[in-house]
RNA sequence: CGCGGGGUGGAGCAGUCUGGUAGCUCGUCAGGCUCAUAACCUGAAGGUCGCGAGGUUCAAAUCCCGCCCCCGCAA
């Protein structure tokens, strides 16, 4: 039975743990150091892969890096047949790399060598790319620039939130990562030189809605921004997170960021409009429109920022 | 000790600063109107105001103390 390291840190992750510990046979989990999170008495918080491995009883290590020879030499008597690598978060140094007789394998959520990078899903979703995927590849030194094992395509919906597609991508990736770990030794295919593109990591500054932005973009990042970390305008002093959009088939002259009715259409750019679906305003609950107006007043003519 | 908002009838909120018999928009139930309705009219039910046989007071949703829970930002 193939003997595998794996290495990966967020939600995203997961799914392909737990893969390898079901199919194969998992000696190690590798992810990020517990850092402080949450709010409040701030606390050390393990990584979802950690807290997985541990609750299933798969010995982790949590170093800072991989380049020590305490490491390589700790990975190397492991002796793994391969390392597969999901979203972990460190640079991998070729003598790692070279390590596994299979090599390193990574799960990465785009169709490469489209969206490379940090945020692929919400960058793929922003960018109004109506298919994204999955890619399995063989890791060498470059930034998601390894040859392809496999891809498989996973649709995107105008309605398709982050969410949705992370956790639909977590379990194709899983899946997809079986196969190709099943069929070792497998073919690659060397990564297109065109339609390359960086995902870059998502900034406070994409979170904020541009409202002379078209209809059809704003709904594509509030989407995009859907559960985390939530697309957001201003009205007055007041932060609204917008959860939920849909373009609304009508025009407008009014000024981008106008509240034109009462079912919270809004005057994007372009004369191009939207409503309004799901909100919340900064330490309240998600709420649909209809029961968020109850308690906030956002009157036609307002102008959101 | 990172910053901040909130827990009030089933839902969302106001009321808290300037203590004094609980309010608004919905929902629910009953009846009416209507060809009909998620529309309209009338009436009704429903709240220990997060928890504490805590403190202050003649009187606490409101002031003070302790605890629990939820959420926004930042990481």
């Amino acid at each position: 039975m193939l003997r595998a390291v794996f290495m990966g840190t967020p939600d995203f992750a997961v799914p392909v743990l737990q893969t390898l510990f079901e199919n194969y046979q998992l000696v190690c989990a590798y992810t990020q150091p517990p850092r402080l999170a949450g709010r409040g008495q701030q606390e050390l918080k393990p990584s979802p892969v950690q807290k997985w491995a541990e609750e299933n009883g798969v010995s982790v290590r949590h170093p800072t890096t991989l380049k020590s020879k305490e490491e390589a030499d700790f990975l190397t008597a492991l002796a793994p047949d391969v390392i597969v690598v999901c979203a972990y978060g460190l640079l991998l140094p070729k003598n790692i790399l070279d390590l596994p007789r299979y090599g390193c394998i990574n799960v990465h959520a785009s169709l490469l060598p489209r969206w490379r990078g940090a945020a692929p899903i919400q960058r793929a979703i922003m960018a109004g790319d109506t298919q994204t995927g999955i890619s399995i590849m063989q890791m060498d030194t470059g930034l998601d620039t390894g040859a392809v094992f496999a891809q498989k395509i996973v649709p995107i919906l105008p309605t398709t939130t982050a969410g949705e597609l992370h956790d639909a991508l977590a379990q194709t990736g899983a899946q997809l990562l079986k196969d190709v770990l099943d069929a070792l030794p497998m073919p690659t295919t060397p990564q297109a030189q065109e339609g390359m593109t960086y995902a870059a990591k998502l900034s406070p500054d994409d979170a904020r809605i541009r409202w002379d932005e078209e209809a059809a973009a704003i709904v594509r990042r509030v989407n995009a921004l859907n559960p985390v970390p939530k697309a957001y305008c201003l009205h007055g002093e007041q932060r609204i997170n917008v959860l939920q959009a849909e373009v609304v088939s009508q025009s407008t002259d009014k000024a981008p960021g106008t509240v034109l009715d009462k079912d919270l259409t809004v005057a994007c750019g372009q004369g191009t409009c939207v409503r309004l679906k799901l909100l919340q305003r900064a330490g309240r609950h998600i709420l649909p429109a209809d029961e968020f107006l109850r308690g906030y007043i956002l009157a036609v003519g307002d102008v959101l920022l």
